[in-house]
DNA sequence: TTTTGGATGTATCGGAATGATATATTGCAA
DNA sequence: TTGCAATATATCATTCCGATACATCCAAAA
């Protein structure tokens, strides 16, 4: 179980249509796969090299004067095999990494502004994300990223939903609005209220 | 920014409570702060023998007949000062990776069954881990954890929503229940139909 | 009754990924 | 005209992940 190395997505998004490393990087990191996976340049070059090694990918090179020359990569039957045979395996459990919930521990230990300054940018990088995952889905009406896409629509839109009540709920504990943490304890109301069912 | 290592991690731990690399490791891929960071044995006891090196953490021997010593940590002044300056710097991104949503990719190029298979799987995870979510959550009223258990219960509560809707959406186009990842790309509504907003 | 498996606890190791950087060119904006 | 972003390839040290080894106790299944 847990396939999904930097290889397996590879093939997977070479499935879709042949493309440069470059390519490969940009969907992964900003592209419309980058709310559920991410990769470097530094997994992803050497990963099609192995790939290229054994067969799974194959790569046509363009010539650019000047510049390095482009190489476009494709899936070998081998290796699309090899992806569809990745996906028969029940896929590995989801991993939520976040630096601001790991802060948000610490919050009443430090003066309130840190915090409440941290929840702001929070909000405004959540819209963010949200308003280029909805452009995103608008777009996709009948390709196969429609469910991953509509997932993290919703995602954020919980995620957005839940820091703007707390945010709410400190600067109406203190009008000032730098109450800071002191109120997460206590004043924030049950989560889920609100919400369906 | 993103000086969220496994170090910091322990110091953050150890900011609570003196406890072993073992109770770390639990707390934090196990816990109640294991829905938002993980680490293994592999990253953790590296990280405490550097931060002891650095004079960061100290640790007293507990000694047990058979057994090897426990090794029990605190964090040190130089520790704590540490732990705060790291603080002050703006979070890094959250980072969200999901191998069921990467298969999603792939629904329509396999039997319908596996990703239906996979769907049902995923449900019962995420209600697994809200339910666990809510029961920390209803037990920490008043401690610091309270808001990201409440961020994870949100966001669980979202996730769980949108893959019942989509598995009614499945099972009501074809009442056999297969009818597969075709569904995706057009059946489903629009994300957000029904929530607050 | 034996033995299997899980919990506690420390620790290491190979392989994989991360993050930053180097190189080289074009073109656009300050 | 200087500097910066985009395109494109690639490497490298540091860090992290996952599995495993070792050792003991206890409870449950065989």
């Amino acid at each position: 179980m847990g396939v999904m190395n930097v290889k397996t997505l590879c093939l997977g998004i070479l499935a879709f249509e042949d493309m440069t490393g470059y390519d490969i990087r940009k969907l992964a990191a900003e592209g419309r796969f980058s709310h559920f996976c991410e990769a470097g340049y530094g997994s992803i070059y050497p990963a099609l090299a192995q790939l290229t090694e054994a067969g799974l990918v194959t790569f046509r090179e363009e010539v650019v004067e000047g510049k390095p020359n482009r190489k476009i990569y494709s899936l070998t039957e081998a290796g699309y095999e090899q992806l569809m045979r990745s996906l028969e395996s029940p896929p590995g459990a989801d991993r939520f990494k976040s630096e601001f919930l790991f802060y948000s521990l610490f919050a009443d230990r430090l003066p309130p502004k840190f915090f409440t300054a941290h929840i702001t940018a929070k909000i405004a990088e959540t819209e963010e994300a949200l308003s280029r995952l909805l452009s995103s889905y608008e777009k996709c009406e009948h390709e196969p990223s429609r469910f991953a896409l509509g997932f993290g629509v919703e995602i954020n839109r919980a995620a957005l939903a839940y820091l703007k009540k707390y945010q709410k709920a400190v600067f109406a504990s203190e009008p000032g609005g730098d109450a800071g943490m002191k109120a997460v304890s206590g004043k924030i109301c049950c989560p889920g209220e609100g919400s369906p069912h």
